[in-house]
DNA sequence: GATGAGCGC
């Protein structure tokens, strides 16, 4: 196992005393806002505003956060130091995340994005670390562990950008779908399996089980070159990855392309053809 | 087990 306790100073949480990757049906003793909450929240399947008395307490950030704030300028500008959180429930706000870990003491800020429209969370929020490392050994520790108060996992992963960047496109995605991986194995394991070969790669990701985090056996691996993926295609197929051979297959595109990734010729086919374009944006 | 969906104003 990769997986380590935490390191000193980091009091590891109750539940993590085994293999973080074995998941357990923990429950922490919980606090009752959040049961209140989630009992609210689940009378009425509410599609709309969140209910007065939504955040039990405005979030004073703790003292000791401020203090981290200081440090915060002094350490390496443009480091990454924040992870990306999915799977988020909706009672689970930014009280609930930086709760999760303060008491590492090096929980900078979390945030829960909504919808701008209806306020109501997107599932998913943003933790600031104090530290790159920090921040990875939270990754390291908690992800695919059960959150507090509930029987979901953690989903974890790097922050790709700093808040306010934009995403821009790097052009298409030429995907490939991998099957028959092991247990263990892991975006990371998988991306490192074909980076080496395939310069290209943009991204690997193994499809998960929403609540208990355990991998469902297959993934997906992503191109910036064609010619790449076609490769890939059959020189990887019966590569081992971790114990086992992948299977590879062409992957089921649910993204269709934009118009503009189209070629010229075809773009004009599907117009004629009575494809809407909007269906494409 | 067999075709996800996840990046901030």
């Amino acid at each position: 196992m990769m997986h380590q306790p935490a390191p000193g100073g980091v009091v590891p949480p109750p539940q993590m005393t085994g293999d973080p990757q074995q998941l357990q049906q923990y429950q922490q003793p919980t606090p009752q806002q959040w049961m209140m909450m989630q009992q609210q929240q689940q009378a009425p399947p509410q599609p709309v505003p969140p209910p007065a008395g939504w955040t039990p307490q405005p979030v004073p950030p703790p003292s000791q956060m401020q203090q981290y704030q200081a440090v915060q300028g002094a350490v390496g500008a443009g480091e990454i130091r924040s992870l990306w959180i999915g799977d988020l429930q909706q009672w689970m706000d930014e009280n609930y995340l930086t709760g999760i870990f303060a008491h590492t003491g090096e929980v900078l800020s979390a945030k829960v994005i909504r919808n701008k429209q209806t306020g109501l969370p997107e599932g998913y929020g943003f933790i600031e670390f104090i530290s790159r490392g920090a921040a990875e050994r939270i990754l390291q520790t908690y992800n695919g562990t059960s959150m507090p108060s509930t029987d979901q996992a953690f989903r974890l992963n790097w922050a790709a950008l700093g808040p306010g960047e934009k995403r821009q496109d790097e052009g298409p995605d030429y995907t490939i779908f991998v099957g028959d991986l092991a247990a263990d194995v892991t975006d990371y394991m998988l991306q490192e399996t074909f980076k080496a070969v395939y310069p290209s790669i943009k991204g690997a990701k193994v499809v998960t089980d929403r609540t208990t985090g355990r991998s469902k056996g297959y993934g997906f691996v992503r191109f910036g070159d064609e010619n790449e993926q076609i490769r890939a295609m059959t020189e990887m197929n019966g590569m081992l990855c971790s114990t086992r051979p992948m299977r590879i297959g062409p992957a089921a595109n649910k993204k269709p392309l934009t118009m503009q990734q189209y070629p010229k010729g075809y773009q004009e086919a599907l117009i004629l053809g009575g494809l809407d374009l909007y269906q494409l944006k």
